[in-house]
RNA sequence: GGCGCCGUGGCCGAGAGGUUAGGCAGAGGCCUGCAAAGCCUCGUACAGCGGUUCGAGUCCGCUCGGCGCCUCCA
């Protein structure tokens, strides 16, 4: 398989594991319902999980939980921690109604702060970083290669607001002393503070991966500088770190009355709401994860068709698809995993076997049962097929308004007919 | 100022030097009591301008347009 790699910009063959492939990736901070953009590196790195289980391989996913951040501060002040709870529950909830199953491991930021003040207390040892009046920087300067995966030269990084406790503005925070308002902290050999975001997820992933791991995932706006600093923290102490650096492009709102919209409008749980998670995770598959995607009534309509004319699939007969067939879906999705590539291959199987399996690997294995009708629906139709038999058909043609009004389509076929729930 | 991405037919979206993408929407037809579904037929598109080449959506350069990031955005 292989993937584009965002630290040699280019494809690189997935490398061989020794054991399984180790994929971290990075989650939500949890201080509010996810919004429908989070959603695609967690659907990503599930799909991905899936796919390489499909195709023989062992996997292990982790996708952290960040509930120690200045955003959770700023949306609840004095009750940081209870948001934080119950936003973790949120994601929980919200991700599970995809149905894709959950990561491996879930870890979260507030269970590994002794790890991360350890990784601190290294860095600091090592010369990596210092602490300044509570605080601890990473001292960019000492770590040479930084800014190579972003492809940021030192030298151009935009000047930030001062702030006195850097030795040089560029420094990033691995520890933060605590402020007034902020109410959760935790001891450390520098004074009560909280981690830094950056720290997190380097001793996360590290922890549950070990110092080297096949693919670190997360969204785009994450490279820099996000990524760029987990590196050199988690380098600067000799950790090899990610093999490959897989980014997925962002998720943009396109209609005018998207923007409008408040947040919550476009939350996960609102385009379930909507849409449901069969169009939803189709929507997902049209696009390829490294392109911006238009979210968009549109878009998701398309994507709902798409879905619908599979499910018409299972519907007819099955008709065995050529030799080969698997083959080129399987050619799709280890090409960078072309989800649009390995789509299109799909829409034109008749197969109910094979194409059973290949939404298996999406979790849309759902677009293969038939909804049952309830008994009053089918009622109306041996009501239905029983005055088409009279050859009554304007009786007939009212009870199929009746059952479209409820609903329901009736679809007649020779000898019968079938019920079809409208979408 | 710096780093990077994108621009394909009405719409969504593959392809990456020479041969059909696929889906949605639309038109006509077959089938049907009428429909729906299905099947058949119908679209010659690659932002613009130069260049390389026997040949360019596909490589190079420039221009235009859209977008992301530049120290706590997935």
């Amino acid at each position: 398989m292989r993937l584009y790699d965002t630290f040699s910009r280019g494809l690189v063959e997935l490398p061989p594991p020794p054991g399984p492939i180790r994929i971290y990736s990075c989650g939500p901070t949890v201080y509010q319902r996810i919004h429908v953009g989070n959603a695609v590196p967690f659907v990503l790195a599930m799909w991905l999980k899936r796919w390489l289980v499909e195709t023989g391989y062992d996997a292990k996913l982790v996708i952290n939980v960040t509930d120690i951040n200045d955003k959770i501060y700023d949306a609840a002040p004095g009750a940081s921690a209870q948001l934080a709870a119950d936003a973790s529950h949120w994601y929980l909830e919200d991700t599970d109604r995809l149905g894709l199953g959950r990561p491996d491991v879930e870890p979260t930021a507030v269970e590994t702060v002794p790890d991360q003040v350890a990784m601190i207390e290294e860095l600091i040892e090592k010369g990596f970083a210092y602490e300044s009046d509570g605080d601890v920087y990473f001292r960019v300067t000492r770590y040479p290669e930084y800014g190579r995966l972003s492809g940021q030269r030192l030298d151009q990084v935009e000047e930030q607001e001062p702030n006195p406790r850097k030795e040089d503005p560029r420094d990033f925070a691995l520890w933060k002393a605590n402020k007034p308002g902020e109410d959760t902290w935790w001891e450390s050999p520098w004074g009560r503070g909280r981690p830094g975001w950056h720290i997190e997820c380097s001793v996360m992933a590290q922890k549950h991966l070990g110092p080297e791991f096949e693919i670190h995932g997360g969204g785009l706006d994450l490279v820099f500088p996000h990524h760029e600093n987990e590196i050199a923290q988690s380098r600067a102490l000799g950790h090899p770190f990610a093999k490959v650096w897989m980014h997925n492009g962002l998720l943009r709102l396109g209609d005018e009355e998207m923007h409008k919209s408040t947040g919550n409008d476009v939350s996960l749980k609102a385009a379930l709401d909507a849409w449901g998670r069969e169009t939803l995770l189709t929507f997902y598959l049209t696009g390829h994860y490294r392109k911006p995607l238009e979210y968009s009534d549109a878009t998701l309509e398309a994507a709902a068709a798409r879905a619908e004319r599979f499910r018409d699939v299972f519907r007819g007969p099955s008709q065995p698809a050529p030799a080969g067939a698997w083959a080129r879906f399987a050619a799709a999705l280890d090409d960078d995993f072309s989800t649009p590539a390995a789509l299109a291959v799909m829409h034109e199987w008749r197969d109910h076997e094979l194409l059973r399996r290949a939404l298996s690997v999406f979790g849309l294995e759902s677009l293969a049962e038939e909804e049952a009708a309830p008994p009053e629906i089918a009622d109306l139709a041996t009501r239905r097929q029983a005055a088409r038999e009279a050859r009554d058909f304007d009786e007939a043609d009212r009870l199929r308004d009746e059952l479209e009004a409820a609903g329901w389509e009736a679809r007649d076929e020779p000898g019968g007919y079938r019920l079809v729930r409208l979408r």
